[in-house]
DNA sequence: TAATTGACGGGCA
DNA sequence: GTGCCCGCCAATT
């Protein structure tokens, strides 16, 4: 099996419950910038994952029909405030360590 | 081997 | 907010 979907794997399972991430996200914090469709397709065949706590970008579920009820279903049992058709990312997103150094770019305050 | 597909992301009109 | 296009990468057919 590759290694990427092993990266990919141990990332979605480090999503704490209460909390979400995105596909990109979840990509970049595996060490693999841009793969967000292999996170969407390992998430379809690997069973055993929190995979309700991966949305699309901007917290969408990106699912149809009854798995994206049920998707909203289980993310509001875990206590994730929805905002529309959107989850609340601003309060439940979860944020990957930097996989490699990282370059801050200003923080808080600027420009 | 090549073409298609998929639970994507970001930019632009 | 909506719709369209292009770039990304692996699995399937």
């Amino acid at each position: 099996m590759s290694d990427m979907r092993q990266k990919i794997v141990a990332a979605i399972r480090k999503i704490p419950r209460g909390k979400v991430s995105t596909y990109g996200a979840v990509a970049r914090g595996a060490g693999y910038p841009g793969a967000s469709r292999q996170v969407a397709w390992t998430l379809h065949r690997s069973f055993g994952l929190p995979w309700h706590r991966v949305l699309g970008a901007g917290g969408e579920i990106r699912l149809r029909g009854d798995s994206a009820i049920e998707q909203r279903l289980r993310l509001e049992a875990e206590g994730v405030a929805f905002r529309g058709r959107r989850v609340d990312m601003r309060k439940h997103e979860y944020r990957f360590p930097r996989a490699k150094a990282g370059k801050r770019k200003g923080r808080g305050s600027c420009p």
